[in-house]
DNA sequence: TGTACATCAGTGAACGCGCGTTCACTGATGTAC
DNA sequence: TGTACATCAGTGAACGCGCGTTCACTGATGTAC
């Protein structure tokens, strides 16, 4: 029974996760998922209390998740540069062992509801931007705005899985790391540090591709 | 009264625009709007066939202008750094000068209506898609994806963008200009071109900061 | 100058629709004796 | 083994609501004579 209820719980879960990617959050109804899952409308509301509390467990869950993994990654590695591969790297291989949960997510972060709480330890966007201020901190990489470099990299990644969403890259994320992680290290080291060698020289070196 | 109609046209458009950015698209009725003009809502159905007709009038008219205004600063410079420089400079001052008309640019481009004609004249991602790809067939820039480095030019100022929009940088986006420009630098010509120097040589020498 | 008419921005009332949600009910299944 | 009962996923019908939109109408204003 309560392995049953958790069973068609998941199944509601991933059925809506995959309507909301392909048509949009906003324009998914109760009735479209309970049809999607099999059953009728009603009974959603014996597995969530509202629609709301549905899309924002999909957000949250699937936010917090990918939150630590990147906070991992970004801890596993001693240097900046090899942070910000370890993390970008991650983000791809993410990215296409499971389209349709990053996918919801990247559409998922506009709208009024599905807000993290804030503060959460796991937020992507504060580990990626208190790694940042550190290095510049221990000048690692160029002293500048901490916010805005961590906005570019953001946009940066986020505008790529967009560009593949719609189909203007046709290529797997993974595909892309290598050009990524490159472009990404430009993006913050370069023209800040004065005579910078280029690239910079890190503990393994970075892979750079064309 | 046909100046009378092109002025309360106008007046629509203007809390229209307003209205979108601060409560988001899908949250505005034609009531809400009506009322913020100072009318009831059908009339505004004889100023627009309807309220998709209206976002979309918004939507093309205003990816139509901003596309326009970054083509023709592209095509003002030669080399590939100097017309990335202006077209960014000018996203910050327009960003600026009407930040309502920009955030409703920036929050409308997702929804399942506003979409630009296809192969619209001015579309500025095409706009900067081509600009990138003869750089590169120039051997201006390291040979990489087009499409790639252009969602990520596009992602890292966008981005910045909605930063700005939600307070996450507290700064006009001309202040960032500068930064903005030699990261962007970075982004396209970091660790592909052999010996690159760093920065690389241009016609007016790149503004550095910090 | 006064009167009749045309124009047209704007309105009140009402429409059908799809939405999220509630609630009394069903009916299959597991359990106790 | 048979019977009575508890559990609980799932349903049919209906709710109130706000939405975009329509339509017959109003009433101020400009114009012709």
């Amino acid at each position: 029974m309560s392995l049953r209820l958790g069973d068609t719980r998941q199944r509601i879960k991933n059925e809506a996760t995959r309507l909301f990617v392909e048509h949009g959050v906003a324009d998914v109804s109760v009735r479209d998922i309970a049809q999607a899952v099999g059953m009728k409308a009603p009974n959603l509301y014996a597995h969530f209390r509202s629609r709301d509390d549905l899309v924002n467990e999909l957000f949250v869950e699937g936010y917090a998740t990918y939150g630590k993994l990147l906070a991992e990654a970004a801890a596993s590695a001693a240097d900046f540069p090899s942070r910000l591969e370890a993390m970008l790297r991650l983000i791809c291989r993410l990215h296409d062992e499971d389209i349709v949960r990053f996918r919801f997510l990247l559409l998922a972060r506009h709208g009024s509801l599905a807000k993290l709480p804030p503060n959460h330890p796991y937020n992507p966007i504060d580990t990626l931007q208190r790694i940042i201020k550190a290095a510049m901190d221990r000048g690692e990489i160029p002293a500048r705005d901490p916010a805005l470099i961590t906005a570019m990299l953001v946009g940066a990644v986020v505008q790529t899985a967009t560009f593949v969403l719609y189909g203007r890259i046709p290529t797997p994320m993974t595909d892309l790391a290598d050009t990524l992680v490159t472009a990404c290290e430009g993006l913050v080291l370069y023209g800040g540090l004065g005579n910078l060698p280029c690239p910079m020289q890190r503990s393994h070196h970075a892979t750079n591709t064309t």
